[in-house]
DNA sequence: CGAAAATGTGCCTGGTATGAAAAAGATCTT
DNA sequence: AAGATCTTTTTCATACCAGGCACATTTTCG
């Protein structure tokens, strides 16, 4: 599943699921859970299938009764999540250094887990119309991060076209393959990891 | 201090406070910032401030940024809670079983940590004008559901005055007292935990 | 040191989405 | 078939949020 958008992101964590399998798991109507909290009815079944985005106090509300933190609506989201892209107007940029050098934080924008063992990092070059790579898997996670031009990355069936500044995280369990579409190439720097412990941190200080 | 109405227990997240923290560890201005996520300084300010609640699309918008997930504003909530007073209507009652009863779920509607290890539950019965117990302190947890009547705890120096069906928590470490307002008495049903492992469920199935 | 810039905050208007209330249709059970 | 439960409408009030400008405070620069 592709995240992009906000109602996409907020589309994970799977609120509304929640709330129905709290109220079914207490074998509770529409109606009695309206009850308790305060709420419509017909505003619960729109929560529930996902029509509306609950507010903080009409969210509360639910979890109160059901004696649970607003943590449990947010927690264990995008644990299904195989593909996540980050637009480089989304990510955080920092403002330069004195050095004139800007810190890319692509792994705080991915919101990749930092206790993940680092197993390659390397600046991967696709010139244009050049030869596409043949699909490939294996474990851990890839992290992509363009420095320059675009590149095409086809994670399961969808395409993806990436800029200059985008990021891309990806579950590399499904095939996957690198290319260029049109007349531009691009530079890409690509981090592979195993999911293990032993965080090693790369500061990667690119220009854009 | 105390948590009752919603706001309240918003607030207790603390959401603003984590957003300027946020904001200030990646030394950004609120112009800034604001050009990262798409929204005003003016309203990003008053979010800041606990102001206004924001939506979670704005929410999403700001932790995109920054790269954490939702859950990063909704954990360690209440940490600092000493005392939560959980009303009857707010509170979830199941319909009757066969039997005529009715569990009653003030551990859940309290949001009680279950690993904490049972020390002590007993029926505290508090005759009208009787006598107010002495101001006592211990460790771990109380817990107080009040079965029928009136009961008035004190906790620090405000007093609660709870009905029947009203659940309280409150961390014991303060001087508190039992004892009733007006000519009408109560009955409680106490329970003392002292916080630690092996978790122990008490059932308590009640009428109201 | 004084001026200029940056920053945070308050106030206004308007657009948009949430949520209530109520009624009608759909689905499932008894 | 009858009834309960869930869903889908509609209208309306409320709160969030943008955008603009004004004001106070702090920082930076000339």
């Amino acid at each position: 599943m592709v995240s992009e958008t906000i109602a996409d992101g907020l589309e994970q964590y799977r609120i509304g699921s929640k709330v129905r399998g709290l109220r079914q798991s207490r074998k509770l109507g529409l109606v009695q859970l309206g009850e308790h909290t305060g709420l419509s009815p017909g505003m619960l079944s729109k929560i529930e299938r996902g029509q509306v985005f609950p507010t903080l106090p009409t969210l509360l509300r639910i979890a109160m009764v059901f004696g649970v933190g607003l943590d449990h609506f947010f927690t264990d989201a995008g644990v299904q999540r195989t593909v996540t892209v980050v637009r480089r107007q989304d990510r955080l940029r920092l403002p330069e250094t004195a050095g004139g050098t800007r810190p890319a934080y692509f792994f705080e924008s991915l919101n990749f887990p930092a206790t993940d063992r680092l197993m390659d990092a390397y600046l991967a070059v696709f010139p244009a119309g050049g030869p596409t790579s043949s699909p490939h898997r294996h474990d851990g996670a890839e992290l992509v991060f363009i420095l320059g031009g675009q590149v095409a990355v086809t994670v399961g069936d969808a395409p993806i076209l990436l800029d200059e500044g985008d990021a891309l995280y990806f579950d590399p369990d499904v095939p996957h393959t690198y290319g260029t579409i049109g007349s531009e190439g691009g530079t890409a720097l690509v981090v592979v990891t195993a999911g293990g412990a032993a965080a090693e941190t790369v500061a990667a200080t690119v220009v854009p």
